[in-house]
DNA sequence: CTCCGGCCATCAGGAGAACTGATGCCCGTC
DNA sequence: GACGGGCATCAGTTCTCCTGATGGCCGGAG
């Protein structure tokens, strides 16, 4: 289970290819090869079909294992190459869309700032490898709980902001007129999927607890990250949203109804690197951010 | 960042002995001596102090990371073996000592299990790891978020009972004539700290959301797994404990008070090795274990 | 104070791992 | 059926990594 193994495999599946991972990697294809061999031989499994290459169903598990590692090794030596570099002069932060909240924008210094969009999922890693050297990260939880986070390092998150949830229907939707909205009503409802700007339907069926792959079926599917266009899309009745009751409200067409059961909120979170017990503030502009941000 | 330098490394600082690591590892001395130089020549940074051996404060961040990577990469191991090996005639399960939940217990079939008591914090990883076919953990939670978990490696988790959390106090205790309780009554309070057996107080601390380290003050510290010991400490006035309501009730000298606020589970999951897309329902002794539980 | 013993660092040498370059083989394509 | 792209295999070389020996440092005992 070697690293350098492991980045070959997955270079070659990315790739569909053993020579064009070599030209990558800057190896020979002889030398792909052989890492691809001693992988399938060290754990007694073929990883990939060749011809096409393409992996197998125990290549397709590595490839989970395989890049968490990978994610965890880059963030181990990121961690570690802070310690003995100086503070640098410009601060990135990553955020996904709807993590900039006013509070946020507020407190975030006037020069020297790169703000980096991300989705969701890759704020985590762009902290722990140190592309960013801060992460605001928005989600759904309970209200008293901390989003869940993928652990790829020890990070601090400390809580931003917090919003109560809203259903964006259409105006002319039979639920339109209520007062308060439950899960429970909309399980048969079509809803956008939208795992980048809102919240996924994947999410919606956990919390809901119910039969795993049941309910909030799909009705349009949109990639982008503009929380903007998501509104727009319901209105015109492709499906219904889940979005930040302030993000929601307003909006010609369409009917924004909280909802009340589970309770549950939006929040946004900002992560940092978490400090070795003992240390001492961030300085600089980091500092001056993360102070803004709570005081 | 080679995993070999890591496991030297970590046994290194375990032992605070590089002759010592040497030998336990099947190495000699010599070899341990260039393992750390060369991991310190690659970070840039000294990692532990000599004469006497320990980590220096890099060293210590360094040994966290270390140790969840190498857990990880004996997960992915482990994963992987299950798509080759046979499976196992006994069934092997992991649990945390308040997920003997009486559901739990009338789910195990008659013959060939092994039951494993462990710390609530070891049972994902001896899961992951495969020493362990399934786990048990309980924790606390908001009602409709699952327990957080380290991720180790891709698990399911399924919650298998919930119940309420209730306050045990002395009987004298001024507030134990009270219908129900608020976390925040009880900041102030002496607590029992027991993180292995009931609700360790770093994680009361989080829930309660207050500033980092203030409140929940330590009583007596007991380190041993049992509830009941817990139970009984708690009525002879060694300070206040949480506990899943069912336990708590109906101790002589102890008063059992709900928590109302902020509203949180005493939940218990159900740990598997998160099954490939597609791949069969687990068959033998797992099969019937999991069936039974679910149905 | 001095000697001794334990412990870590360093060095040179050798076994083995790993990569390269050449060649062979298989399959899909024209 | 010939061709070409792409992966597998093999031999040779380079470089890594471990061993065994040696030296220096520190602490404890006499």
């Amino acid at each position: 289970m070697d690293p350098h193994l492991l980045r070959t495999y997955v270079t070659v599946a990315r790739l569909a290819s053993f020579s064009g991972a070599a030209r990558e990697l800057g190896y020979t294809q002889s030398a792909v090869s052989q890492h691809i061999a001693a992988l399938e031989a060290d754990l007694g499994l073929p990883l990939l079909a060749r011809r096409p290459v393409a992996p197998t169903p125990a290549g397709e598990r590595l490839l989970e294992h395989a890049g968490a590692l990978l994610l965890r090794i880059d963030a181990a030596r990121a961690d570690l190459d802070r310690f003995a570099a100086a503070p640098r002069a410009t601060l990135t932060v990553a955020a996904s869309a709807l993590a900039l909240h006013p509070r946020v924008l507020a407190a975030l210094p006037a020069t020297g700032v790169t703000l980096r969009a991300l989705d969701r999922d890759r704020v985590p890693g762009a902290v722990a490898t140190g592309e960013a050297d801060a992460g605001l990260v928005d989600g759904v939880a309970a209200p008293s709980d901390p989003l869940r986070l993928p652990d790829v390092a020890p990070f601090a998150a400390t809580r931003v902001a917090e919003e109560p949830l809203a259903v964006v229907l259409p105006a002319g939707h039979p639920l339109a007129g209520r007062r308060g909205l439950r899960l429970t009503d909309l399980v048969d409802a079509r809803w956008l999927d939208a795992p980048a700007a809102g919240i996924a339907l994947d999410r919606l069926r956990a919390v809901h607890g119910g039969p795993a792959g049941r309910g909030f079926r799909a009705a349009l599917r949109y990639e982008g990250s503009d929380p903007r266009a998501l509104l727009a899309l319901s209105a015109a009745g492709h499906g219904l949203a889940l979005l930040p009751l302030p993000v929601a409200e307003g909006v010609p067409g369409a009917v924004t109804v909280p909802l009340v059961a589970p309770r549950l909120v939006h929040r946004t979170e900002l992560l940092l690197p978490a400090a070795p017990a003992g240390q001492a503030e961030p300085g600089g502009r980091l500092g001056e951010f993360t102070r803004r941000l709570r005081g």
